[in-house]
DNA sequence: CCGGAGATTAGACAAAGTCCAGATTGCCCA
DNA sequence: TGGGCAATCTGGACTTTGTCTAATCTCCGG
C-alpha cells in the first residue's frame, strides 16, 4: 500500500470524508508512519515546515477520523489519547516505562468465557493490553 | 468483609501503609462502596459534611494506595482515570454512553495466544476492556 | 518540652482537550 | 464574472484533570 498524499484523496473519499487539504496531511500523518500518534504529534508532524493546521482543526479530525471508522482510539495512557491507524482486529502491547505502544494480530488471540451482555446491549469493541516493563 | 473505618485501620497497615485520619477516610470511601471511583469523586464523598481534605492529599493518598497494592487503576475513559478496590484478578465491561464500569471476574475467562515477550520483559498486568453500548 | 520525619495544605501551574464567533474556502448557478 | 451559501478552518479563551512546591501541621521518641 502507497500513503501518498495523492492516496489519501481516495481514502478520504471511501469513508465519506471531504478530502480538504488539512484533512490529506492529517492521514498522511498518520498512514505513512502506521505508527500509533497523540494528536499532540499529529500536530507537530503536520506543522513541521510551517504552521499549517490549527489545533481546533486536528482534534475535530482526529474525531471525524474516529466516527468514520477510518482511526481507532487507544486509551492506555491517562495522560493522553494515542490514534491508530491500522483499524483490522487487533490488540496492543504497551511499554509502561517507554511509552511504546506496538501491535499484537487478533488472529493470533483466543479469548474466551465473556459473559453475555445485558438485553440491548453491544459490543463496540474490546481491547485488549498487555502491560509490560522492563525486569529489574 | 465490614468496611468500617475502624477495620480500614487495620487494612492500611496491613499493606504498610500508616494509617492516619484523611488516608483512612478516603480508603472508606473506596471499600465501603466497592465501586470504580475517579480522583474527584473520592473526593467529594471525603469532603461531604465540611472540607476535610485537600486536592493534593487526595491525589497523593491515590498514588500511594497504588503503589501498595490495596486499590487497582482503571484506565477506559480518556478524561479521568477510575480506581477500583478490588484487586483480585478481573476485566471490565464499560458501557460508553452511561460511563458505568463492571467487573468480569477473571477466572470465568480464558486468554491464550498471547505472543512471547522481547527479552527482559515482564507483564504488569493484562486489561481487557468489553465496551458496549446501548442498541439504537 | 523539643526536634524532626512524615503528612497535609492552599494555591499556582501544566497539559490535554473543548468551545465559540468570526474568517476562509470552494462550489453552484445566474 | 460575481454573488451567495454551506462547509471548513482558525485563534484564543476556557475547562478539567492532575502535578508541584513551599509552608505548615502532627505526632512520637527521648
Amino acid at each position: 500500500m502507497d500513503y501518498t498524499r495523492d492516496n489519501m484523496a481516495g481514502l478520504l473519499r471511501s469513508h465519506d470524508i471531504n478530502p480538504t487539504h488539512q484533512r490529506i496531511e492529517i492521514a498522511h500523518a498518520l498512514f505513512s508512519r502506521q505508527e500509533h500518534l497523540s494528536a499532540d504529534q499529529v500536530m507537530a508532524f503536520v506543522n513541521t515546515r510551517h504552521s499549517e493546521t490549527s489545533k481546533a482543526t486536528v482534534y475535530n479530525t482526529l474525531k471525524l477520523f474516529l466516527d468514520k471508522g477510518l482511526v481507532r482510539e487507544v486509551i492506555v495512557d491517562p495522560s493522553k489519547v494515542f490514534y491508530d491507524p491500522n483499524t483490522s482486529p487487533h490488540h496492543h502491547l504497551y511499554e509502561v516505562d517507554s511509552g511504546k505502544l506496538s501491535d499484537i494480530d487478533a488472529r493470533s488471540v483466543q479469548i474466551s468465557g465473556l459473559p453475555q451482555l445485558p438485553d440491548g446491549m453491544v459490543t463496540e469493541g474490546i481491547d485488549l493490553i498487555v502491560r509490560v516493563r522492563r525486569q529489574h
